[in-house]
RNA sequence: GCGCCCAUAGCUCAGCUGGAUAGAGCAACGGACUUCUAAUCCGUAGGUCGCAGGUUCGAAUCCUGCUGGGCGUACCA
């Protein structure tokens, strides 16, 4: 039961006699959850900007519509406040019996949607020829909750990973492979030799590039030296507006003079660690053209080479097993993972298609698509006959529809990309799928901890499974600590303890992001992220191990318990408060699918908890004052615990029984 | 230059479609374990919601300008 939805249906008719249907709608809209307590469970704020249409005193219309609405079964109070608020009070009885209603239902008392839909969620796509590293857990862990939360609302979902695993990373690898593999260390461990060669090459390649640029840097710094200088020769004129904005562009100046000066010194620091190994030194001097070699391989292996197809082939298997590791150990699933190699044979369609719509044409020897609303085209086939992401994720959208006729699709993707998805969605809606929705889930950027963009430092990046084992590892220690202070002493052995660190520390990475707006940028810090304190996924999963502690240290038959029919009774303010947040879960879920925003579940989680813990403290279960009050908060602490179990599998976080 | 995004407590962040006195967590301070798990609870303190205008009965939220930051911007993904 969705109370919201059920207060709204009452509304509804009551309204329309006040206004027409469009604007019904709208009107609403302004019933809410109460901002206060004090003010009830819920809220109509729409007697105020009807008053105004009507031109009545908005307390006169929130009165004549409470005079033709029946809410007495729902609301044991409908009161109006201040300029015009209508606030309403949920009764008792109606609350027991909803909450009664969910101890019974598998689904905790959410229905599924009316018209569900057809989604596919586009997560997680690594490239595979680079190790997984924190930038990729945000893309993961949202693309999962959502798949998971659609789900359980009955939609059909499909879950794709469009993995990396045809572009020019591979030819970077296949260069390496051929000219710098140490083949013993290959025979040891595949995939880490791979990732070495990957980032050697990257290196060599980088180190070219800003070699290269270091003489049109000096230039342009002495270009903007020499703007810096006339500009602050410029007399005063004496026009104070005139004067601000020359003193603006000095100041702009300075500022570029400034960049200008930072870009060289970081080229000449990239310059300089190669130069500074010897053996790196000497490798970069026999290979100056390795970044057009690199690229090189990559056409090669498009053109079904058959040596580089060979070592893709040979490559790929591996790469995939090493990210598959970090997918089970995070219990991440997939339907189906059509990496871009999957579209390969497509993408010369594509290009044909769009031109014979007159769609794209050439300009400057590629293939575009102009669009008026940006400055820049999409290119789908470079000048060199090479195809990109873009041609590769049109031949995606076709296949989509194809196969499943998708009525909608998801791109859980950092925000850096929005350009790119939304030519994206305005060429494939003028070719190909002109009625699917497709929505950029964009999220923001990692940061490190002085505020910075995180970016992989080549050579030591943050791998992802160096992350999740440093997080484990800080739980075991947390778990540790706490069975040892126990008052009847430890009550868990080593495999549990390690156990339930696995549950804690994985739990509390995902938590950590998903319980931030997906659109922030987020600052990573291991200590923030690990605190299992506060809103963490560790405060749900204590809550829920709490109430398996009471039906242990009770001897209570769960099974028993849940067919007795004894009702949910709430005397106690915390049990209404607690059994009233229990309602609201599938507002939450609602709140989620809304927006795609995962960080609504957190919220709401972290809410049930708190309440869960006021109740835990007030109200004794156990030694509740007589048997209908133990029997009664005995099943509301069952249906809180399923519920916070079940509210953290959709975001993919585990619980125990016992921490 | 153009485009997109952001600015809320000391720190990290919520704040849904405009609603009443802007909320959490952490850190700080004061209380509560002979008790169903103190990984907890109760309380105190902490704010010019970047600045200036505008729309509105009502603005952190919408509009305009400004300041400061991030990102993107023709053949990488």
């Amino acid at each position: 039961m969705n109370i919201l939805a059920e207060l709204k249906n009452r509304f509804h008719e009551v309204l329309m006699s006040f206004s027409g249907n469009t604007e019904v709608q709208h009107l609403l809209d302004m019933i809410k959850p109460a901002q206060d307590a004090r003010f009830g469970d819920y809220q109509a704020n729409f007697a105020m900007p009807l008053g105004k249409q009507m031109g009545k005193a908005p307390r006169d219309v929130a009165a004549e519509i409470l005079e033709n609405l029946q809410l007495d079964d729902i609301c044991s109070q409908a009161e109006i406040a201040g300029p015009g608020f209508i606030n309403l009070t949920i009764c008792q009885d109606w609350i027991s019996s909803q909450v009664n209603e969910a101890a019974v239902d598998p689904r905790v008392g959410v229905s599924t949607v009316e018209g569900a839909q057809t989604y596919i969620l586009d997560y997680s796509s690594p490239n595979v020829a680079k190790p997984m590293h924190v930038g990729h857990i945000r893309s993961t862990v949202i693309g999962d909750s959502l798949a998971r939360t659609l789900r359980f609302l009955g939609h059909q979902v499909i879950a794709d990973n469009h993995l990396g695993d045809w572009g020019t990373q591979f030819g970077m690898i296949i260069y390496g492979f051929k000219n710098f593999v140490d083949q013993a260390a290959y025979e040891q461990h595949e995939v880490q030799e791979l990732s070495r060669l990957y980032r050697l090459v990257n290196r060599l390649i980088d180190y070219w590039k800003s070699k290269n640029r270091l003489m049109s840097q000096q230039d342009e710094i002495d270009r903007r030296a020499g703007e810096v200088e006339r500009l602050e020769q410029v007399e005063p004129t004496g026009d104070k507006k005139e004067d601000k904005k020359q003193a603006k562009a000095l100041s702009r100046a300075k500022d570029q003079l400034g960049q200008a000066r930072k870009t060289l010194a970081s080229l000449m620091d990239t310059v300089a660690a190669v130069e500074e190994d010897e053996q790196l030194n000497s490798l970069a001097q026999q290979h100056p053209d390795i970044a057009r070699s690199a690229l090189l391989e990559t056409a090669q292996l498009h053109e079904g080479d058959e040596t580089n197809r060979k070592l893709w082939e040979e490559f790929l298997p591996k790469c995939r097993e090493d990210i598959q590791r970090v997918y089970s150990r995070l219990h991440i699933e997939f339907d189906v993972e059509y990496g871009e190699s999957f579209y390969h044979e497509m993408l010369p369609g594509v290009v044909d298609g769009l031109q014979q719509l007159g769609l794209a044409s050439e300009s400057e020897g590629a293939q575009c698509i102009f669009l008026d609303e940006f400055d820049t085209p999409m290119i789908i086939q470079k000048s060199d006959g090479a195809y990109l992401y873009a041609t590769t994720d049109l031949a995606t959208i076709e296949y989509r529809m194809k196969q499943w006729n998708a009525d909608e699709i998801l791109y859980v993707v950092d925000h850096r990309q929005s350009e790119h998805f939304q030519k994206l969605f305005a060429v494939a809606n003028a070719w190909n799928a002109p009625d699917v929705k497709m929505h950029h889930i964009s999220f923001g950027t990692v940061l490190d901890e002085t505020g910075r963009p995180y970016k992989t430092r080549s050579g030591d990046a943050v791998g992802l499974e160096g992350l999740l084992d440093e997080a484990v590892r800080k739980a075991l220690e947390v778990v540790s600590a706490n069975d040892d202070n126990k008052p009847g002493g430890p009550e868990l052995d080593d495999p549990t303890r390690q156990h339930i660190a696995d549950v804690i520390g994985h739990g509390a990475i995902k938590y950590a992001d998903l319980s931030h707006n997906r659109t922030s940028d987020y600052v990573f810090s291991y200590d923030k992220m690990m605190a299992l304190e506060g809103n963490t996924a560790t405060y749900m999963q204590y809550s829920y191990a709490r109430v398996q502690s009471i039906f242990r240290k009770g001897d209570v038959d769960i099974s028993a318990l849940r067919a007795n029919d004894q009702d949910i009774v709430l005397g106690h303010k915390a049990e209404r408060a607690l059994a009233m947040m229990i309602l609201r879960y599938s507002e939450a879920l609602e709140n989620v699918v809304d927006d795609y925003r995962p960080n609504q579940l957190t919220n709401y989680l972290f809410d049930l908890a708190k309440r869960f813990s006021s109740f835990f403290e007030q109200c004794p279960v156990l030694k509740a004052e007589d048997e209908l009050v133990k029997q009664s908060r005995l099943r509301l602490c069952d249906l809180t615990g399923r519920v916070i179990a079940h509210g953290l599998s959709l975001l993919g976080i585990r619980v125990v029984d016992q921490m």
